[in-house]
DNA sequence: GGGCAACTAGACTAGTCAGTCTAATCGGCC
DNA sequence: GGCCGATTAGACTGACTAGTCTAGTTGCCC
């Protein structure tokens, strides 16, 4: 119960948290001594942690990449499971902080370019692949037409959250979460992706 | 024939098109020096022209948003009208034009939520209305399902670029332009929108 | 108490940047 | 030639920043 239970345990996890929102906030160009502020730390500590503000960035964007990842549960028909995921989908992608990650990497892209790749293969390209693999297994079922899976997950995940992600970027009031949305964008999927099989 | 043709008539239009290019090329955070440097023009000109940075980029992003506005030439048949406008839609967005705009837009939208909110509304929002605006009459004609056009028109636009855009983004490599992705996504598009009344 | 590791406050360096100011130059026009 | 408006180079201010360094403090463990 001593005032200082956590100080030595992980200043470290109190620094990344601090960073994370720092960034998130405020950008890239947030200066490290209003990181070391906001947790509460002198700047050396920082520093003692971290060897640059270079290496702080990466390791933010390495943990916050993980908090964009969405899974698929295999649990209904289709429609049910695509609806799960369309949900959960949009929620991460959605959120300010999915929408903060997006902005601050997209701006800082060019300068870490590594970075960047390795967000877009451990975040997006890892979604599109899982919800690929599950709709391949859906087309040799016959209950998704026999198409181009890849192409089929690309188009999914693009409808559910392009334009509303834009508007999210853009500052523009969310109420990004409409609820109807993500039944509403499956529904069109399934029309364009509908067993052809069906006619008599 | 002198040396000295166009400084005296337009050096605000150098100092617009240099200022262009260095924001796309480095960000808003580019400086004022490397800009008058660009435009080959002392820093105390550009300020005779505009009164401050942020003056000056407002003005710069204004003229931007044209360059990624996109027109529906109602030609031939629904399958061809469409085609036509994504391709130039993919064209225009994923221009490195395009997506430096858009980079720089995004990064910066918090600083300055009247332009982003104008970038959207007359970029985005407009190009969607007038595909709304077209594809509503469509199903009227019949010529497409009777569903809501907005909603369509949102689902084509996004299908067609979003996660090219991604890829641009994130700096990775951009052959972004797919010949045949355009057609692709289109006769996906046909497919969610089909008229129903086809059904004996 | 002594030692140790983490933390702290703050001075300091060296660099950058937006924006102002001054004095000088250049080209066209009367 | 002489005026005038636009342009120029460069000094300068004031503010901020990443990162280093130093000297001192705190709390824990033996």
């Amino acid at each position: 119960m001593s005032t200082v239970l956590e100080p030595l345990q992980d200043t470290r996890q109190r620094l990344l948290e601090a960073a994370c929102e720092a960034f998130r906030d405020e950008g890239y160009q947030v200066s490290i001594d209003r990181i070391a502020a906001r947790a509460q730390v002198a700047r050396q500590t920082l520093y003692n942690h971290f060897s640059s503000k270079d290496a702080l960035f990466a390791e933010v964007v390495r943990h916050a990449i993980q908090s964009v990842l969405v899974t698929l549960d295999r649990d209904g028909d289709v429609r049910a499971t695509l609806l799960a995921f369309s949900e959960a989908y949009r929620e991460k992608i959605l959120s300010s902080d999915g929408i903060a990650i997006f902005r601050t990497l997209t701006a800082e892209a060019p300068r870490f370019p590594a970075l960047a790749k390795q967000f877009f293969r451990q975040g997006p390209q890892t979604t599109r692949k899982r919800l690929a693999e599950y709709l391949a297994r859906a087309m040799k079922q016959g209950q998704l037409k026999r198409d181009d899976p890849d192409f089929a997950a690309e188009m999914l995940a693009a409808m559910l959250v392009d334009f509303d992600r834009l508007r999210g970027l853009m500052n523009l009031q969310t109420d990004l979460l409409k609820s109807t949305k993500a039944a509403q964008v499956v529904d069109c999927f399934l029309r364009a992706f509908a067993p052809e099989k069906d006619k008599p």
